[in-house]
RNA sequence: GGACAGGUGGGUGAGUGGUUAAAGCCAACAGACUGUAAAUCUGUCCCUCCUUGCGAGGUACGAAGGUUCGAAUCCUUCCCUGUCCA
């Protein structure tokens, strides 16, 4: 993996660039759909790549490795086989599920212990297993195994979980350089920064994860709850502390209007479920705000969801339609929602590269900021 | 015409003398959702009023009467529905 810096706004830590991948070629500032599952919940692979032109998209170490496995989908050819997705595939370690799934398991030196969501089974999640999975995954990137918090946590609780995070780092590029060797795989492993809302862990993180000379950087533990504000003030204490030439993502996050101000400081990479899971609950995001299809007030709409939008669902259906399908609780409407959710968030970060491309993005975030306060 | 079984809030359906304006589910309405245990979850859901409170009135379990301190619940008559028999 290598990632190209294309150009810099000169009036703000927003980048251009492209990651080069075994998959393809990645246009940065990226965003990419999630798809824990191996799958873009109701969007078909045709149309991720066809109508939303992803170039990469995620899946999740914790789920697959359940269900089905990652020995089965190595029998399978990998997972890019397995769900045929020719492109790239970025998977998390499953620290996520720290957080999320905090109630189900329990956190050692060692690792993470999982009791399974689906069975209740023993999994002992460490550094050097999650590597091994996403390994046999075949994933492009794969994310180093890591402790989210949750919010608020004690400077003392982030701080040790901050360690915890660093350690596992380090243990998970041993053991990855060592199997690179074995096997010459061309995957990146990127370590991810935590620290709680605390400047000054993340600054220690960020440091002490430097010598790993990681081809990307993460920054992790966002979006668990915090004012949207502290998610980006820790953004900005933390990326101008990693490499400018490797791409620095943001897990996570976040809503339409805050995607340039991530750009804005330094980001390349994000990803977030709001545009998937929001469109299966009837809230779509559209050029002039939320329309939450599932009101009342769009019963008998004849209008596009979003007009300024190109995607099949805006092109083709009417809100009323939309809306009917979404009270029917008809399978459709799911496809449609989200397909028009991610062309939205795709189309936006789009036009974000393009503006820093052309020398604009400091007139598009003005734009947005404007827009947000009206 | 006769015999049974029934009629409960928008629907379904509990409730068979007293914390019952009436469970649950569905529908409807509103909200939440940020490296997905999510096609999930939460709230509202008879009317009116206010000092918005486990607040005050009013109306309500087919209809009308009755029994009772008290009735969706018991009695009488009527209306309606379903099944069966003529």
């Amino acid at each position: 993996m290598r990632f190209e810096l294309q150009a810099e706004c000169p009036d703000t830590g927003a980048r251009a660039g492209l990651i080069h991948t075994a998959h393809g070629i990645i246009e940065t500032p990226v965003f990419m759909p999630v798809g824990t599952q191996a799958t873009v919940k109701g969007v078909a692979q045709r149309d991720l790549a066809n109508d939303l032109d992803a170039k990469i998209i995620l899946a999740n170490t914790y789920h697959l490795f359940l269900r089905p496995g990652h020995e089965l989908i190595r029998a399978m050819g990998g997972l890019h086989q397995f769900m045929s997705w020719p492109r790239a595939i970025l998977t998390d370690s499953g620290g996520f599920q720290v957080f999320s799934l905090s109630d189900l398991r329990k956190i050692t030196s060692e690792g993470v212990l999982f009791r399974s969501h689906l069975d209740g089974d023993a999994h002992l999640f460490t550094p050097e297993s999650t590597v091994d999975v996403q390994l046999a995954f075949g994933s492009d990137i794969m994310m180093a195994l890591d402790e989210c918090l949750e919010y608020p946590a004690t400077h003392e609780t982030a701080n040790r979980a901050m360690r915890r995070t660093v350690d596992w780092a380090h243990t998970a590029y041993q053991h990855f350089r060592n199997r690179q060797q074995e096997n010459g795989s061309t995957a990146a492993l990127f370590p991810i920064v935590q620290g709680s809302m605390f400047a000054d862990l993340r600054r220690v993180c960020a440091e002490e994860l430097l010598p790993l000379d990681a081809p990307g950087y993460a920054i992790g533990g966002l979006s668990v709850g915090e004012p949207r504000s502290l998610s980006l003030e820790m953004t900005e204490v933390t990326t101008p502390l990693l490499p400018r030439d490797r791409p620095r993502y943001v897990m996570g996050v976040g809503m339409p209007d805050e995607l340039p101000e991530y750009v804005a400081r330094g980001v390349d990479m994000m990803d977030c479920v709001l545009p998937s899971r929001n469109a299966r609950n009837g809230y779509l995001f559209t050029s002039a705000g939320r329309v939450v299809i599932k009101q009342a007030r769009y019963r008998d709409d004849p209008a596009p969801v979003d007009p300024k939008c190109r995607c099949y669902t805006c092109r083709t259906f009417s809100r009323a339609y939309l809306r009917h399908l979404f009270q029917a609780g008809e399978i459709l409407f799911a496809s449609l929602a989200t397909l028009h959710n991610l062309t939205h968030y795709l189309d936006t970060m789009r036009q974000i590269r393009q503006s820093i491309l052309l020398g604009s993005f400091r007139a598009y975030l003005d734009g947005v900021r404007s827009a947000a306060v009206e």
